[in-house]
DNA sequence: CAATAAACTCGAAACGATACGAGTTGGGTG
DNA sequence: CACCCAACTCGTATCGTTTCGAGTTTATTG
C-alpha cells in the first residue's frame, strides 16, 4: 500500500495536519521541517492528488483536446501549453477526436469525468459546440485557432486575414500577378479566413481568379500534390503562397522536382516554423504564427480563469519574415 | 456545488450504496433502475472521479511520457495508445520532458502523484532508469523504443539492428560502395542501433568507413545539413541511408537543392511514413516501423500488465518497402 | 402457503488529504 | 520573570465514492 501523509505522521510524530500544512507552503518550525522531510525521503511518500483533489474540488489537469495531434501546429502549442501549465502545477489529459465531431462530445464528457478544472479546445466545428456541456458544467474553456460566438469562452486566435492579405500584397509587390494559393478545406476556420486574406489582397489588385485557389488538405502529401496540380493547370504561376508548414514543405519538394527555382524561377510564400524554412529558403517569405505565445496565452487565460477570470479574446500577430 | 450520489439517493429514496451499485453494473430493481436514470437525467449527475479513485485505488488515467512530443514518431504512437487506452477506459496525461534528466524523473513523480494506473515511457536514458520509482511503487510500467536492463518493466521495440543491415545490403546489392548514413547521437538507443547494422553489413562487405556516418540530430534541419555535409566531404557518395523521417524530409529538400537526382545519380533510403515517401519518391526504399503497432502493442501490454500480467517484451518487425 | 434460496438493499466505515477552530509554544517585553 | 502575541500544531469533520457484512425483499419449490 502507498506511503500516506499519516505515515508520515507516525514516523515524525506530528499530526496530519502539520505535515499537510507543510507540504503546502504553510511555515513550521525548523526542526520539524527536517523530520518531515527526512521522513518523505526514507518512506518514499508522494502526494495523492485524488484525495486532495476529493476534498479541495480541483483536480490539477487540463483537459486539451484537438482535432488532430499529427502535425506541427498541435504539437508546438501543446508542448508550450504542457510546459506552462506545469509550472502552475497542472497537468494534461490530451483527446485527439479525429476531426470527427461526435468523437469530439464524447472526448469533453471524458474530460469532465476525468474531474478537469479546465479545457483548451481546436474545435471540429465552430457551430455544433461541443464544449457548451462544460459552460454549462461551469468549467472555464479556452477556444485556440478557431473564432466561434460564445462569449461565455475565451478565444485565442491569430490575425489570419490580415497576415495573409499582407503576405499576398508583398507578393504582389514584387511584381507577380499569378498568385496560386494552397489552403485547406473550407469548413476549416483558418483556412477560410487565409483564403479571405488572400482574396482581398488579389481582388484589390484586379488579379483575383478562384481556379488559382487550391485545397492542400493541410498536410505534405497535399501540399505536394496541390503544387504539381498548380503548375498542370496554370503554368504561368509566378507565385505560391503556401497557408500551413505541412503543406510548405511538401509544396517546397514538388517545386524542386518540377525544376523551379524558387526566388527564381517561382515566388514563394510558406507558412509556420520559419527557422526550418529559413534554412532551406534563405531567400523567401514566410508567415510565422506566435506558436508558443499562442500555447503560453491559452494556458494563461486558463489558469485565470479558473482563478475567477473572465473570458476575454486575444489575437495575436503573425508577421511574414 | 455538483451533483453527488447522496443527492441521487435523496431524489430516489434509496440508499448510496445502491446507487453506487447501479452505477458499476450491478443488477437492482428495475423500477429503482428507472427511478436512478430519472434523477440522473433531472440532476445532470457526473460521477466524480476523483472519489472514486480515492477508494478503489485506481485513476483511469494513464501517464505517457517521451523526450519530445515534436516528431512525427511520437505523435503516431500517441495517438494509437490514447485510442486504444481510451478504448478500455483511460485516459492518457502526456509529459514531455524536452530529453532532459531531471525533467523526466520529475515528470515521473508528477504522474505518479496523479495517480497514474500505469506509465508509458520512452526513457531519456536507458541506463539512468527514471521509472525505477514507479517500479518500486508497484505501477507498471511499459519502455517503448528503448531497451533497459530491467525485468520488471515491459519493452517494445523493433528490430533496429537487422532492419538497419537489411536496408544497407540492399543498398549494397545494387552495386553500391559509397553509402553515407544519417543517423541520430550515439547516446540514443535506436540511433545507434541502427548504426550497428549499418556497420555490420558495410564491414561484410568490406567497405565500412566511420567518415561516411552523420549525425543529423534527427530534424529536418540535421538532416538537411548532414546531406549537404555528405557532399562536402564525399563527393563520391552514391547513396544515403537516413533513419527517420524528419531527418529524410530534410535529406530530401538538400537533394534536390544538389541537383542530385534520387534513384538516378544517388540511391535513397529513407525512414518511416511510407505513405509520404512513396508519394514523393516512388522508385525508392523506405524502412517502415509499424508505429500504429507499436502504439497498440504497448497499451494492451500496459493494461494487461494493470491486470495483474507479468511484464514482457515484444520485437516487433520493421520493413523495407 | 410455509420454508428456503436467491436477489437485492442498506448503513456505516473506509480511502487520503485539507479546513477549521482551538490549543500550545516560544521569544520579546516591561 | 510573568505575560502576551504571534507563530505554530493539533484533533476532527469532511470531500464523494465504494466496500462489506448484515438485513430485507422477492422468487421458487414441494
Amino acid at each position: 500500500m502507498a506511503v500516506t501523509i499519516k505515515d508520515l505522521a507516525k514516523e515524525t510524530g506530528l499530526a496530519c495536519a502539520t505535515i499537510s500544512a507543510y507540504l503546502n507552503g504553510v511555515p513550521v518550525r525548523n526542526y520539524n521541517k527536517v523530520k518531515i522531510e527526512n521522513a518523505i525521503g526514507k518512506l518514499g511518500y508522494i502526494r495523492n492528488d485524488y484525495a486532495r483533489g476529493l476534498k479541495t474540488h480541483r483536480s490539477g489537469t487540463i483537459g486539451v483536446l484537438i482535432p488532430e495531434l499529427s502535425n506541427v501546429f498541435s504539437t508546438t502549442i501543446i508542448t508550450e501549453i504542457e510546459e506552462r501549465l506545469r509550472e502552475n502545477g497542472y497537468g494534461i489529459i490530451v483527446c485527439d477526436c479525429r476531426t470527427d465531431l461526435a468523437r469530439e462530445a464524447e472526448s469533453v464528457r471524458f474530460l469532465l469525468s476525468k474531474m478537469v478544472d479546465g479545457l483548451i479546445i481546436m474545435p471540429v466545428s465552430t457551430d455544433k459546440k461541443a464544449f457548451d456541456i462544460a459552460v454549462t458544467k461551469g468549467t472555464p474553456v479556452v477556444v485556440i485557432d478557431r473564432m466561434t460566438d460564445s462569449d461565455k469562452v475565451s478565444h485565442v486566435v491569430i490575425n489570419n486575414r490580415e497576415i495573409s492579405r499582407k503576405a499576398t500584397e508583398r507578393i504582389l509587390a514584387k511584381g507577380c500577378r499569378y498568385i496560386a494559393l494552397i489552403t485547406g478545406d473550407m469548413t476549416v476556420y483558418t483556412a477560410k479566413e487565409r483564403k479571405i486574406g488572400y482574396e482581398e489582397a488579389m481582388r484589390k489588385a484586379g488579379y483575383y481568379d478562384e481556379t488559382r485557389v487550391f485545397n492542400g488538405g493541410l498536410c505534405v502529401e497535399g501540399g505536394y500534390a496541390a503544387t504539381k496540380e498548380v503548375f498542370r493547370n496554370h503554368p504561368d504561376t509566378e507565385a505560391i503562397f503556401v497557408t500551413n508548414y505541412e503543406m510548405t514543405i511538401g509544396s517546397i519538394i514538388a517545386l524542386n522536382e518540377e525544376g523551379k527555382k524558387i526566388g527564381k524561377d517561382v515566388e514563394f510564400t510558406g507558412f509556420d516554423r520559419v527557422e526550418i524554412t529559413r534554412a532551406l529558403l534563405p531567400a523567401t517569405d514566410t508567415v510565422n504564427q506566435p506558436l508558443e505565445e499562442i500555447g503560453k496565452v491559452a494556458a494563461d487565460t486558463l489558469v485565470d480563469m479558473i482563478n475567477g477570470g473572465k473570458a476575454r479574446n486575444v489575437t495575436l500577430e503573425a508577421e511574414i519574415l
